[in-house]
DNA sequence: TGATAACTGAAAAAGACTTGCATCTTTAAA
DNA sequence: TTTAAAGATGCAAGTCTTTTTCAGTTATCA
């Protein structure tokens, strides 16, 4: 039984994730709480593996079954953001950082910078009104690379690498 | 020996691929113009399972391994725009439809229904340029629920009903 | 023509999740 | 408080998509 000393306990965060376990009839257990615990612990986005090293570094005994399987429900509960990178692999992110934002996912070197454009979030709403469409996520990114690995690999041939698609 | 009647050949497609590959001093084989071929062939959206399939079915002999080697250079010449589902597929759709266009995924019914605002791809572009940063592609997808499975979900309760569609 | 660089497919491997199942826990009823 | 039922968990095994290895094939060019 661990002693859960920093982290969310008591916040509002546990109060909304107990709220949508019951909802769907599940229960708040001590490795639920675990996880929602260390994964608003983790600075900046994470992939599972990453947060079962910390945790594992941390002391938790979580397998990782649990971590897969509760994530998704952090994610349903609105408590944790999701989003794909470049190479496919899925990453995480609590919500405390940043309600709506976007990333630039550097190809070459993987760096992701966050951007936020209150414009874009107005427009994809517009959208899903349009469309009758009720949105539980969004999910935007630009893919390319970033100002240090374009200067890296400037010396391209042809005009192949001029990719950025024309409007 | 196939005989390629319908599709792509001589086309300004066929000479893209080909500027491309050549500026990466690769080769316009018989195997890739088969699958440039049966890309443009594709009604529609399509995973690299589906393509594989079409093209066995057409009578073309291409090996997995090959198809999933050509997708990338499709998509890196700018033929093929990929993105990924709710599922986590990778799915492509070849440029000839839409120049740029986002997603509306569903995720019961898994409609994907296609939407263009170019308000959002100028707002990208110029996120691009304020951070240096030079796009390859960009993914705008919303995740949610359409019109006709939010009507047939409606008795909602805290939101937490209904949910992974089981894969 | 021959050397070199590319290409290809089969088989095996890798990597990220997921599932089956037996074992614990919690909850709520008796 | 005792218990049955519903849930939760971990291990091991399984899936599934995608990638790599490698040996044989083909194209290009000096």
């Amino acid at each position: 039984m661990e002693t859960v000393e920093k982290s969310t306990n008591g916040t509002e965060f546990v109060k909304q994730f107990e709220d949508y376990l019951k909802s769907c009839g599940l229960r708040l257990t001590q490795k639920r709480l675990d996880v929602l615990n260390q994964v608003f612990d983790y600075p900046g986005h994470f992939q599972t593996e990453d947060l079962l090293v910390q945790m594992r570094r941390n002391g938790y005994l979580v397998s990782r079954p649990t971590i897969y399987r509760t994530l998704p429900l952090l994610v349903q509960s609105g408590l944790l953001t999701e989003f794909i990178d470049a190479q496919k692999n899925t990453r995480y992110e609590s919500i405390h950082s940043l309600r709506e934002h976007a990333h630039l996912i550097c190809l070459r070197c993987n760096q992701i910078v966050e951007f936020k454009e209150p414009q874009i979030d107005a427009l994809q709403k517009a959208v899903c009104e349009a469309h009758d469409f009720k949105a539980v996520r969004f999910r935007n990114e630009i893919i390319g690379y970033c100002a240090e690995c374009q200067a890296e690999i400037e010396p391209k041939t042809s005009g192949a690498d001029d990719e950025t698609p024309t409007a």
